[in-house]
DNA sequence: TCATATGCAACCTAATACGTTACATGATAA
DNA sequence: TTATCATGTAACGTATTAGGTTGCATATGA
Protein backbone atom coordinates (compact mmCIF):
# COMPACT_ATOMS: atom_id res chain seq x y z
CA UNK A 1 0.00 0.00 0.00
CA UNK A 2 0.79 3.51 -0.48
CA UNK A 3 1.80 5.89 2.20
CA UNK A 4 -0.98 6.37 4.60
CA UNK A 5 -1.74 10.18 4.22
CA UNK A 6 -4.62 10.86 6.52
CA UNK A 7 -2.76 12.46 9.43
CA UNK A 8 -0.83 14.81 7.54
CA UNK A 9 -3.40 16.00 5.53
CA UNK A 10 -6.06 16.91 8.18
CA UNK A 11 -3.73 18.44 9.95
CA UNK A 12 -3.12 20.42 7.17
CA UNK A 13 -6.85 21.33 6.68
CA UNK A 14 -7.32 21.78 10.05
CA UNK A 15 -4.84 24.32 10.25
CA UNK A 16 -6.48 26.27 7.11
CA UNK A 17 -9.67 26.07 8.84
CA UNK A 18 -8.04 27.89 11.97
CA UNK A 19 -7.03 30.84 9.34
CA UNK A 20 -10.44 30.73 7.28
CA UNK A 21 -13.56 32.84 8.97
CA UNK A 22 -16.37 30.54 7.39
CA UNK A 23 -16.68 26.80 6.75
CA UNK A 24 -14.45 25.20 4.74
CA UNK A 25 -16.38 23.24 1.95
CA UNK A 26 -15.56 19.53 1.40
CA UNK A 27 -14.87 20.45 -2.66
CA UNK A 28 -12.41 23.63 -1.69
CA UNK A 29 -10.57 21.44 0.86
CA UNK A 30 -9.88 18.74 -1.83
CA UNK A 31 -8.57 20.64 -3.52
CA UNK A 32 -6.09 21.94 -0.82
CA UNK A 33 -5.17 18.17 -0.70
CA UNK A 34 -5.49 17.45 -4.28
CA UNK A 35 -7.29 14.93 -3.86
CA UNK A 36 -11.44 14.47 -3.97
CA UNK A 37 -14.61 15.30 -1.99
CA UNK A 38 -15.47 12.48 -1.07
CA UNK A 39 -12.52 11.55 0.52
CA UNK A 40 -11.84 14.72 2.37
CA UNK A 41 -15.22 13.59 3.55
CA UNK A 42 -14.88 10.29 4.69
CA UNK A 43 -12.15 11.37 6.58
CA UNK A 44 -13.60 14.00 8.28
CA UNK A 45 -15.80 11.60 10.14
CA UNK A 46 -13.79 10.54 12.41
CA UNK A 47 -13.05 14.45 13.39
CA UNK A 48 -16.74 14.91 13.56
CA UNK A 49 -17.21 11.96 15.69
CA UNK A 50 -14.34 12.90 17.34
CA UNK A 51 -15.91 16.24 18.38
CA UNK A 52 -13.00 18.24 16.88
CA UNK A 53 -14.86 19.51 13.93
CA UNK A 54 -18.74 20.23 12.76
CA UNK A 55 -20.45 19.69 9.35
CA UNK A 56 -23.23 21.44 8.23
CA UNK A 57 -25.18 20.87 5.16
CA UNK A 58 -27.05 22.99 2.39
CA UNK A 59 -25.91 26.26 1.42
CA UNK A 60 -23.03 28.44 3.35
CA UNK A 61 -22.60 24.78 4.98
CA UNK A 62 -18.88 23.22 5.11
CA UNK A 63 -16.53 22.22 8.39
CA UNK A 64 -15.85 24.27 10.84
CA UNK A 65 -13.42 23.89 13.99
CA UNK A 66 -15.75 22.52 17.07
CA UNK A 67 -12.52 24.38 19.36
CA UNK A 68 -9.48 26.18 18.99
CA UNK A 69 -6.14 24.86 17.53
CA UNK A 70 -4.54 25.33 20.79
CA UNK A 71 -7.14 22.63 22.29
CA UNK A 72 -5.87 20.01 19.58
CA UNK A 73 -2.58 17.70 19.25
CA UNK A 74 -1.11 15.89 16.92
CA UNK A 75 -2.29 12.81 18.64
CA UNK A 76 -5.95 13.98 19.15
CA UNK A 77 -6.09 13.59 15.19
CA UNK A 78 -4.28 10.69 15.23
CA UNK A 79 -6.83 9.05 17.65
CA UNK A 80 -9.64 10.32 16.09
CA UNK A 81 -8.82 8.54 12.75
CA UNK A 82 -9.02 5.39 14.43
CA UNK A 83 -5.26 5.31 15.48
CA UNK A 84 -4.30 3.33 12.68
CA UNK A 85 -1.35 0.91 12.14
CA UNK A 86 2.36 2.87 12.54
CA UNK A 87 4.45 0.73 11.58
CA UNK A 88 4.71 -1.35 8.29
CA UNK A 89 7.01 -4.25 9.79
CA UNK A 90 5.37 -6.71 12.61
CA UNK A 91 5.41 -10.41 13.50
CA UNK A 92 4.97 -13.26 11.36
CA UNK A 93 1.98 -14.81 13.31
CA UNK A 94 0.64 -13.60 16.71
CA UNK A 95 1.09 -16.63 18.93
CA UNK A 96 3.55 -19.01 17.40
CA UNK A 97 4.01 -22.56 18.72
CA UNK A 98 7.82 -22.30 18.38
CA UNK A 99 9.38 -20.93 21.13
CA UNK A 100 12.34 -19.48 19.59
CA UNK A 101 9.32 -17.36 17.30
CA UNK A 102 8.28 -16.42 20.62
CA UNK A 103 11.51 -15.07 21.91
CA UNK A 104 11.79 -13.13 18.51
CA UNK A 105 8.31 -11.76 18.50
CA UNK A 106 9.20 -10.53 22.28
CA UNK A 107 12.41 -8.53 21.04
CA UNK A 108 11.05 -6.93 17.97
CA UNK A 109 7.73 -6.08 20.26
CA UNK A 110 10.08 -4.21 23.07
CA UNK A 111 11.61 -2.01 20.30
CA UNK A 112 8.76 -1.15 18.67
CA UNK A 113 6.32 -0.84 21.49
CA UNK A 114 9.25 1.67 22.85
CA UNK A 115 9.36 3.48 19.54
CA UNK A 116 5.67 3.74 19.44
CA UNK A 117 5.87 5.52 22.86
CA UNK A 118 8.05 7.66 21.96
CA UNK A 119 6.12 8.75 18.95
CA UNK A 120 2.46 9.36 20.41
CA UNK A 121 4.29 11.14 23.15
CA UNK A 122 5.80 13.24 20.71
CA UNK A 123 2.73 13.94 18.76
CA UNK A 124 0.86 14.60 22.25
CA UNK A 125 3.07 17.33 23.06
CA UNK A 126 2.54 19.50 19.55
CA UNK A 127 -0.84 21.53 19.46
CA UNK A 128 -2.34 22.34 16.23
CA UNK A 129 -1.36 26.11 16.75
CA UNK A 130 2.57 25.41 17.61
CA UNK A 131 2.63 24.04 13.59
CA UNK A 132 0.39 27.05 12.87
CA UNK A 133 2.62 29.21 14.56
CA UNK A 134 5.68 27.67 13.04
CA UNK A 135 4.06 28.77 9.35
CA UNK A 136 3.80 31.82 10.60
CA UNK A 137 7.59 32.60 11.40
CA UNK A 138 8.15 31.01 7.81
CA UNK A 139 5.69 33.42 6.04
CA UNK A 140 6.74 36.43 7.82
CA UNK A 141 10.59 35.50 7.52
CA UNK A 142 9.68 35.24 3.63
CA UNK A 143 8.28 38.29 3.61
CA UNK A 144 10.91 40.28 4.57
CA UNK B 1 -0.55 -4.38 2.22
CA UNK B 2 -0.61 -6.88 5.47
CA UNK B 3 2.58 -6.77 7.55
CA UNK B 4 6.24 -7.19 6.60
CA UNK B 5 7.26 -9.88 7.94
CA UNK B 6 10.57 -10.46 6.73
CA UNK B 7 12.94 -9.17 9.78
CA UNK B 8 10.71 -11.27 11.98
CA UNK B 9 11.48 -14.29 9.84
CA UNK B 10 14.98 -13.75 8.86
CA UNK B 11 15.79 -13.47 12.89
CA UNK B 12 13.59 -16.57 13.32
CA UNK B 13 15.44 -18.86 11.31
CA UNK B 14 18.55 -17.49 11.94
CA UNK B 15 18.37 -18.68 15.06
CA UNK B 16 17.50 -21.94 14.28
CA UNK B 17 20.97 -22.13 11.97
CA UNK B 18 22.70 -21.39 15.15
CA UNK B 19 21.46 -24.23 17.07
CA UNK B 20 22.00 -26.90 13.80
CA UNK B 21 25.04 -28.24 12.26
CA UNK B 22 24.08 -28.73 9.10
CA UNK B 23 23.05 -26.34 6.15
CA UNK B 24 19.33 -25.80 6.59
CA UNK B 25 17.33 -26.08 2.73
CA UNK B 26 15.09 -23.75 1.99
CA UNK B 27 12.30 -25.89 1.83
CA UNK B 28 13.05 -27.00 5.85
CA UNK B 29 13.58 -23.26 6.77
CA UNK B 30 9.79 -23.18 4.63
CA UNK B 31 8.32 -25.59 6.76
CA UNK B 32 9.52 -23.55 10.18
CA UNK B 33 8.03 -20.44 8.72
CA UNK B 34 4.93 -22.01 7.15
CA UNK B 35 5.73 -20.41 3.55
CA UNK B 36 7.08 -21.62 0.29
CA UNK B 37 10.49 -22.39 -0.12
CA UNK B 38 10.97 -19.30 -2.87
CA UNK B 39 10.22 -16.98 -0.42
CA UNK B 40 12.81 -18.05 2.23
CA UNK B 41 15.53 -17.85 -0.75
CA UNK B 42 14.24 -14.56 -2.05
CA UNK B 43 14.57 -13.11 1.41
CA UNK B 44 17.97 -14.81 2.36
CA UNK B 45 19.59 -13.52 -1.23
CA UNK B 46 20.26 -10.00 0.82
CA UNK B 47 21.68 -11.78 3.67
CA UNK B 48 23.70 -13.86 1.35
CA UNK B 49 24.99 -10.51 -0.34
CA UNK B 50 25.43 -8.87 3.36
CA UNK B 51 27.60 -11.70 4.21
CA UNK B 52 25.62 -12.83 7.16
CA UNK B 53 24.94 -16.08 5.41
CA UNK B 54 26.27 -18.30 2.69
CA UNK B 55 24.47 -21.08 0.39
CA UNK B 56 25.40 -24.10 -1.26
CA UNK B 57 23.75 -25.79 -4.23
CA UNK B 58 23.29 -29.63 -4.36
CA UNK B 59 22.63 -32.63 -2.32
CA UNK B 60 24.05 -31.83 1.27
CA UNK B 61 24.12 -28.08 0.44
CA UNK B 62 21.98 -25.10 1.71
CA UNK B 63 21.74 -22.24 4.33
CA UNK B 64 24.75 -21.38 6.73
CA UNK B 65 25.51 -18.89 9.10
CA UNK B 66 28.88 -16.88 7.62
CA UNK B 67 29.37 -15.84 11.20
CA UNK B 68 28.20 -16.23 14.96
CA UNK B 69 25.10 -15.17 16.36
CA UNK B 70 26.37 -12.98 18.32
CA UNK B 71 28.04 -11.02 15.59
CA UNK B 72 25.05 -10.18 14.30
CA UNK B 73 22.66 -7.37 15.36
CA UNK B 74 18.86 -7.09 14.85
CA UNK B 75 19.51 -4.38 12.60
CA UNK B 76 22.39 -5.85 10.67
CA UNK B 77 19.09 -8.19 9.60
CA UNK B 78 17.00 -5.07 8.95
CA UNK B 79 19.96 -3.48 7.23
CA UNK B 80 20.61 -6.49 4.69
CA UNK B 81 17.09 -6.67 3.82
CA UNK B 82 17.29 -3.81 2.43
CA UNK B 83 15.93 -0.98 5.16
CA UNK B 84 12.30 -1.60 4.13
CA UNK B 85 9.95 0.98 5.38
CA UNK B 86 9.21 1.27 9.23
CA UNK B 87 6.27 3.31 8.81
CA UNK B 88 2.73 3.66 7.36
CA UNK B 89 1.94 6.58 8.44
CA UNK B 90 3.54 9.44 6.19
CA UNK B 91 3.17 12.75 4.30
CA UNK B 92 0.91 13.41 1.67
CA UNK B 93 3.71 14.86 -0.85
CA UNK B 94 7.51 15.48 0.08
CA UNK B 95 7.95 18.99 -1.70
CA UNK B 96 4.29 20.99 -1.13
CA UNK B 97 3.64 24.04 -2.58
CA UNK B 98 1.64 25.17 -0.01
CA UNK B 99 4.01 26.32 3.43
CA UNK B 100 1.34 25.78 6.02
CA UNK B 101 1.73 21.87 4.52
CA UNK B 102 5.19 22.45 4.86
CA UNK B 103 5.17 23.06 8.15
CA UNK B 104 2.78 20.58 8.63
CA UNK B 105 5.31 17.89 7.11
CA UNK B 106 8.34 19.55 9.40
CA UNK B 107 6.36 18.44 12.60
CA UNK B 108 5.52 15.03 11.59
CA UNK B 109 8.45 14.00 9.87
CA UNK B 110 10.22 15.24 13.42
CA UNK B 111 8.80 12.75 15.07
CA UNK B 112 9.04 10.02 13.19
CA UNK B 113 12.23 10.86 12.65
CA UNK B 114 13.10 10.38 16.29
CA UNK B 115 11.01 7.33 16.95
CA UNK B 116 12.62 5.74 14.03
CA UNK B 117 15.71 6.24 15.56
CA UNK B 118 15.52 5.09 18.53
CA UNK B 119 13.79 1.99 16.72
CA UNK B 120 17.30 1.15 14.92
CA UNK B 121 19.19 2.34 17.89
CA UNK B 122 17.70 -0.49 20.00
CA UNK B 123 17.54 -3.10 17.07
CA UNK B 124 21.12 -2.69 16.91
CA UNK B 125 22.05 -3.20 20.92
CA UNK B 126 20.34 -6.79 20.22
CA UNK B 127 22.43 -9.38 19.00
CA UNK B 128 21.00 -13.10 17.61
CA UNK B 129 22.52 -14.28 20.09
CA UNK B 130 20.76 -12.33 22.76
CA UNK B 131 17.70 -13.67 21.78
CA UNK B 132 19.27 -17.37 21.56
CA UNK B 133 19.98 -16.78 24.92
CA UNK B 134 16.79 -15.50 25.99
CA UNK B 135 15.29 -18.70 23.98
CA UNK B 136 17.49 -21.01 25.94
CA UNK B 137 16.26 -19.69 29.29
CA UNK B 138 12.70 -20.06 28.67
CA UNK B 139 13.39 -23.45 27.63
CA UNK B 140 15.52 -24.72 30.27
CA UNK B 141 12.41 -22.81 32.49
CA UNK B 142 9.72 -25.14 30.63
CA UNK B 143 11.35 -28.58 31.91
CA UNK B 144 11.68 -27.80 35.48
C1' DT C 1 -38.10 25.29 -6.44
C1' DC C 2 -33.35 25.13 -7.28
C1' DA C 3 -28.56 25.33 -6.24
C1' DT C 4 -25.38 23.87 -2.76
C1' DA C 5 -23.61 20.99 0.59
C1' DT C 6 -22.92 16.72 3.39
C1' DG C 7 -23.70 11.40 3.97
C1' DC C 8 -22.91 7.20 2.28
C1' DA C 9 -22.86 2.98 -0.46
C1' DA C 10 -20.53 0.66 -4.13
C1' DC C 11 -17.03 0.04 -6.96
C1' DC C 12 -12.25 0.60 -9.02
C1' DT C 13 -6.99 1.49 -8.58
C1' DA C 14 -2.28 1.26 -6.91
C1' DA C 15 1.37 -0.50 -4.22
C1' DT C 16 3.71 -4.32 -2.27
C1' DA C 17 4.79 -8.52 0.58
C1' DC C 18 3.74 -12.98 -0.13
C1' DG C 19 2.47 -17.20 -2.68
C1' DT C 20 3.08 -20.29 -6.67
C1' DT C 21 4.75 -22.44 -10.91
C1' DA C 22 8.25 -23.31 -14.08
C1' DC C 23 12.74 -23.91 -15.54
C1' DA C 24 17.85 -23.30 -15.59
C1' DT C 25 22.12 -24.26 -13.12
C1' DG C 26 25.24 -26.47 -10.13
C1' DA C 27 26.77 -30.25 -6.93
C1' DT C 28 26.79 -34.84 -5.01
C1' DA C 29 25.96 -39.77 -5.01
C1' DA C 30 24.94 -43.96 -7.29
C1' DT D 1 27.17 -40.70 -16.79
C1' DT D 2 22.91 -40.16 -14.85
C1' DA D 3 19.59 -39.27 -11.30
C1' DT D 4 18.67 -36.51 -7.49
C1' DC D 5 18.87 -32.67 -4.68
C1' DA D 6 19.46 -27.93 -4.01
C1' DT D 7 19.77 -22.99 -5.14
C1' DG D 8 18.70 -18.91 -8.59
C1' DT D 9 15.44 -16.45 -10.87
C1' DA D 10 11.73 -14.97 -13.84
C1' DA D 11 6.85 -14.56 -14.29
C1' DC D 12 2.47 -14.24 -12.65
C1' DG D 13 -1.29 -14.45 -9.21
C1' DT D 14 -3.29 -13.06 -4.30
C1' DA D 15 -4.53 -10.26 -0.43
C1' DT D 16 -4.80 -5.97 1.96
C1' DT D 17 -5.87 -1.19 2.39
C1' DA D 18 -5.68 3.96 1.51
C1' DG D 19 -7.22 6.46 -1.96
C1' DG D 20 -10.11 7.65 -6.10
C1' DT D 21 -14.65 7.85 -8.46
C1' DT D 22 -19.61 7.74 -9.47
C1' DG D 23 -24.20 7.94 -8.10
C1' DC D 24 -27.88 9.12 -5.27
C1' DA D 25 -30.27 10.42 -0.92
C1' DT D 26 -30.89 14.19 2.28
C1' DA D 27 -30.74 18.69 4.26
C1' DT D 28 -30.33 23.77 3.93
C1' DG D 29 -30.65 28.44 2.31
C1' DA D 30 -31.61 31.84 -1.41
Amino acid sequence: MQMDARLSRMLHVLIHMGRGDRPLTSKDAAVMLQTNAVVVRRTMAGLREAGHVTSVKGHGGGWSLAKPLDEITMLDIYRALGEPRLFLIGPASENPDCLVEREVNASLESAFDEARELLLARLGKVSLADIARGFEERFAALGS
